[in-house]
DNA sequence: CTGAAAGCGCTAACAC
DNA sequence: GTGTTAGCGCTTTCAG
């Protein structure tokens, strides 16, 4: 490999000290040398080509100008929108991002923050919190800034931002209502995961807000957030016997695999069955029935949770906000429709919105 | 922040010199080291909790486990599941990527190649090769080990996969003649894009190939690989006013939404019109009628790009091989069937397939 | 088998 | 203004 030029070879070919070269190449410290021999040395080291080494320099200042970004799983569509978020406001300056994947298992978690460590991250971004999970906060005790995304560890000083989870849940209860269900299922995700626990304590929250009678509400909680589980819950919804017009979905995938499973059945959605999901991921308007959803920020949220980084990073931790909720949208597509019960109950408005 | 435990606290606590820590705390060199001292370093390590410092040993050594990854658009379903597959080859071994997305842009691959030759790379996989592209080859030329994935550059001696993309026209092709299809137009994907241009070539000559007339043919040129673009493709070729009984697209998405140009035309898939994609990304279970399609390897591309860098790297080039063709699958769903003016002509085998 | 010493490329006190 | 010097944490000759 073609050694590459540094320091010492402009130094030489100009005629100057290391230290000068240095410092004519910082845009900030050049305005101490005369302006003569700084450009004599931009100008060499143009032509020299010469490229700075970042791994030496982060050797010397402590600081990499490189993040770190934890995922469960980045073949989950939810997470590369965010991950473009992040990199196009660290990418600009200058930041590189090494992205691991957890797989939401503790161990391997655990492994990968070391491997961030070692490489001398100046900071992280953690999407991937698990519900009982210390060591990352030890890591961000021991001085590291952190971010955690989608997820609040308790009991620290760590910034979290996350979704308005319960706005979005109560957006689709109340539009469910407004289209007369009372009987409402709601198919919730793993419980280990966060946003499975915050969504289904939402919707325990809200539907008794709403004056949602306990009794006509029912609960099926699925293994994984995807289709096949979907299907099985849905399907075991309709063997338990109790009667329901709506499911409510702990995110998109849930759902999708809760239609196809009614549709098994002989049951189709909207019309015997409303059916609504949760995050809006990407390919939903491909999807028959399209899918009435909760709308939430994806690359907006990198696109903080980099910029709260940064801050952090910089300050030290003095003014980031501990909490920063993000907004979420509610998208009525398809998928829901008048309760087909609603003839045996009393009217009430909103029903024209579909 | 606490300060990191060095070779030089370990050294101290136990009473020996940093270069012995450094040997013993090699596993290749410890053979060298008493091995009483090896394991009161070895322990004394664990117990400060010690964890070398990736950067200052790259600064030495020249060598700092991670790897590039140049992608178009993580955004983009088919990337995902690649770079899964070089990560599970490449953490296991110690090595970080650090992935950053081109938009397909020379200017930002450009600019992004140097950003990872500024930290030292120690190779590089290209996923997002322009065809009009000297950089990555100057690179290349320079000793840095780099593979590219999903393109070759002519005239170089950069190892290159690719997926068999001939023999996955060649299939639908084969497929839609089997059905009974004579008059096929091509949606052509991007001709700025390695698989627009290589597609559309294979359609031609597979096309001449299995003796379709070229009178029967047509070509629609997508400007972009999306669902609209695809749409607008569909309707154009219906505008044009020459026959055609199944399109043939370039991939998946501009499939999908041809499909949805044709329904707004009343036209529906696969009764009137069969359809056919390329890569079989996620979620086409989900969206009716399921597509037929060309399965690409994902995940295996991505282990295998991993496995041939590995060995650039390893040996400076020596036995990798330059090219690497990847087998592709087809993969017969809902959206072909037998060609409706079928009764017109003679009947042929192969019918009963669907 | 282990210690001493040099040095990777860069930055940052400090001196002149 | 610019040169000198030291050192970030580690590896790797070279001695002993």
């Amino acid at each position: 490999m073609k050694r590459r030029v540094t320091l010492k070879d402009i130094a030489a070919e100009v005629g100057v000290h290391v230290s000068t070269v240095s410092r004519a190449l910082d845009p900030v410290l050049s305005s101490t040398i005369t302006p003569e021999v700084v450009s004599r040395i931009r100008a060499t080291a143009e032509q020299l080509g010469y490229r700075p080494n970042r791994i030496a320099a982060g050797l010397r200042t402590n600081r990499t100008m490189t993040v770190g970004v934890m995922i469960p799983d980045i073949t989950n569509v939810i997470f590369p929108p965010i991950l473009r978020g992040i990199e196009g406001v660290l990418e600009p300056l200058g930041y590189a991002t090494i992205i691991v994947n957890t797989d939401s298992e503790a161990e391997r978690e655990n492994r990968l923050l070391n491997v961030l460590r070692d490489r001398g991250v100046d900071g992280i971004v953690h999407a991937a919190v698990l519900l009982s999970d210390p060591c990352i906060a030890h890591v961000a005790e021991d001085g590291l800034p952190v971010i955690t995304l989608n997820r609040r560890i308790e009991n620290s000083r760590i910034p979290y931002i996350i979704n308005d989870e319960e706005a979005g849940i109560r957006g689709m209860l109340q539009h469910l209502m407004d289209l007369g269900h009372r009987q409402i299922a709601h198919l919730a995700g793993p419980q280990e995961l966060s946003t499975g626990q915050l969504r289904l304590a939402a919707f325990h929250k809200v539907a008794a807000e709403l004056g949602l009678d306990r009794d006509e509400l029912q609960i099926a909680e699925a293994r994984r957030f995807d289709e096949a589980e979907g299907s099985h819950c849905a399907q075991q919804l309709l063997r338990g016997g109790r009667p329901f017009t709506a499911i409510l979905g702990a995110n998109d995938r849930l759902a999708l695999g809760a239609i196809e499973g009614l549709r098994a059945h002989g049951i189709s959605c909207p019309e015997d069955v409303s059916v609504t999901g949760f995050n809006d991921m990407c390919f939903l308007d491909l999807i028959r029935p399209r899918l009435t959803t909760v709308r939430i920020q994806k690359y907006d949220a990198g696109r903080t949770a980099a910029q709260l980084l940064l801050k952090l990073m910089a300050s030290g931790g003095g003014d980031v906000p501990l909490e920063t909720v993000l907004p979420v949208e509610i998208v009525i597509r398809e998928s829901t429709a008048r309760c087909p019960e609603l003839d045996h109950r009393r009217r009430r408005g909103g029903l024209a919105r579909i």
